[in-house]
DNA sequence: CTATCACAAAGTTAGCCATTTTTTTTGCCT
DNA sequence: AGGCAAAAAAAATGGCTAACTTTGTGATAG
């Protein structure tokens, strides 16, 4: 089996009878080629099956792509970072093209950190933009007009807007996520009446749009297999540490009977801590959470958090990197939607899971 | 941030105070430099921080590349069947290299036919070759030993042998992908006083490394977490049809009080489907098996396998050629041991696993 | 003591292939 | 035939490799 693209564009002039700078012309949709000549061309080059060798080409276009991406500002141990990381490993997988990159951070608790940073982003001109989840459609929209209204095509990570069209979206299928924490946490909680869900959140604001969604899987899937369970919901605020001691202590002494508990962000590294810390004694409880982060990877390998739900944060920055890249300067066709895995992780498994 | 090298060959030469010519032999570690120049040219290189580019590289060496596969027979889906997808796929993912690759298969149970299409391979002159598993140490020895001889590059898929020097092992820890089944059978399980263990086999052969590495993990768990559950083994040679049937139907007729089994191969199909079709009313049998190939996601899907361990053959594959590319080709250092993830798929997130 | 040779070391340059720019040719009209 | 636009051909470019060429050193013989 010969797996090698030997056509070259001189084969396809030969073939054609024409001049290299002719077939160059053609393949790129420029003027000054007669109807004969583009005809006889696009003939050989369907002919001869050729395909570009992008080596090549990149050496001797020589451009310089600049590339922008907006995320929200994050802590150095979150999911951000490591889709961060991705995009990075990406770029760098590229790097034998000219590429130039810079990151534009958005506080997602304050609408106007948005528009002022795509504006900085607007004005640096770039050549394709990585855009990170916010929750207020409108702000979105404006965005996403001014990108199109300027034809600089984007991808999208971690939220999905079927009104758009970006040239890819990464991120996972937040529904069927849902669904899949409900399997696998009553799986392990097997005709228990009670399960904890905690809603761990960040500076007093709603959860993210993924996060809603996970909520809405899993709860379809309890009202499906075991409505008889009970669903006992706990709010804290992560940064009120007193409050959460307090509130997660009257929670396991009131609620004696709960075993099992999960949350749909990556804060259940909080959960864990408290009960080793605060209720040594309490009785094991089995917790399901989200993203391996540092401080989630540690608990599962203590015992004290039992299954992680993973997606593959930094494949999903260097995915929609490559796809950019493949997309709009190598002139590939690109899938729109790329859900990734959802991945269980648990004590046995997580070694092996490199991101 | 730039991610961009703009530092060239002439740039090194230039501050090194030599050719070009002397900067690649410098490279390339190659003969005719003196101590000085090679000094010279690699404080030039450290200075600058070259990166070199690839493009230019492999376009200018247009070196052509034969690259061999030696892996076993096997069936249209099938494990192995994926594997050489993922091969063709990294192979065509470096089209814009000149790589003929040609792909030897042996028959499992007959080490005479390795040792016969492995001296064709030898004689293809290959410059790289990929090893699938081969149950036999020494004829594996013997063939390895030639290729060291011939200093002839490697890269080993599936079973890893620690005392050859591969460029790369791409494969499962299958010890802890034996305790991670345990793990999941044994939450769905949860104080079941027998589980069943299906062999099962084609062809009355023994089964491979991977598959009695998975038995001994699984049972180290089982030990540990789990004494008091009997293992009742089931042997199945799955080409006698009628034969596993019979015993089928004896073995769920006896042991009416089972209602978990798993395999370490990818055959748990057959045990579904014998549960579907020649005892539908038989209370459901929660099956684990290994491998998503089609036959088995179809059970997945029909709720008649619970959970399917997966391994990721396409990537192992596409890994295993990207890694002997890298190495050998573009002369990037790389890891020797890379285990594959260990995934759990049910019917809820086997929709995103995408090899 | 120098001419010759072998050989190591270093330099030079023609590709590799796609793109872009410059030059040349062609075709058409006046 | 001259002028001009359109199209084709040719040459230059990019970073790197490898074949080829030149330079330099030391040994040996005359």
């Amino acid at each position: 089996m010969e797996i090698q693209s030997k056509v070259r564009i001189k084969d396809i002039a030969e073939r054609a009878g024409v001049s290299v700078g002719t077939v160059d012309r053609v393949l790129h949709g420029r003027t000054n080629v007669s109807d004969l000549s583009r005809e006889k061309v696009e003939r050989a080059l369907k002919e001869l099956n050729y395909v570009p060798n992008h080596y090549a080409s990149a050496l001797a276009s020589n451009k310089i792509y600049k590339i922008a991406a907006i995320l929200p500002m994050h802590e150095v141990d979150s999911y951000w970072a490591r889709v961060e990381q991705g995009l990075e490993d990406g770029l760098r997988r590229y790097s034998d093209f000219k590429i130039s990159y810079q990151i534009f951070r958005y506080d997602p608790f304050n609408d106007s950190s948005f528009e002022v940073q795509t504006q900085l982003l607007l004005d640096w001109e770039p050549f394709a933009v990585v855009i990170g989840p916010i929750f207020n459609y409108n702000i979105m929209s404006k965005f996403v007009d001014k990108l199109e209204m300027s034809e600089i095509p984007y991808g999208l990570i971690d939220s999905n807007w079927p009104e758009f069209n970006p040239v890819a979206f990464y991120g996972q299928d937040s529904i069927r996520s849902g669904e899949f924490a409900a399997r696998i946490i009553m799986m392990a909680a097997a005709g228990a009446k009670k399960i904890a869900l905690f809603k761990l959140m960040g500076e007093g604001r709603v959860a993210s749009r993924q996060q809603l969604n996970r909520e809405v899987g899993f709860r379809k899937y309890m009202e499906t297999h075991s409505p008889e369970t009970e669903i006992v919901e706990q709010s804290l605020y992560v940064y009120d540490k007193v409050g959460v001691k307090e509130r997660l202590k009257s929670f396991f002494t009131t609620h004696k009977d709960i075993y099992h508990g999960l949350s749909f962000n990556s804060s259940i590294h909080t959960i864990a801590n408290f009960l080793k810390n605060e209720m040594p004694r309490h009785p094991h409880v089995t917790l399901l959470g989200y993203d391996a982060i540092d401080a989630n990877v540690t608990c599962i390998k203590d015992g004290s958090v039992d299954f992680l739900i993973a997606q593959h944060p930094m494949r999903q920055g260097l995915n929609c990197i490559r796809t950019m890249i493949n997309a709009c300067v190598l002139h590939y066709k690109q899938n729109r939607n790329h859900y990734m895995a959802i991945d269980l992780l648990t004590r046995e498994n997580i070694d092996f899971y490199k991101d």
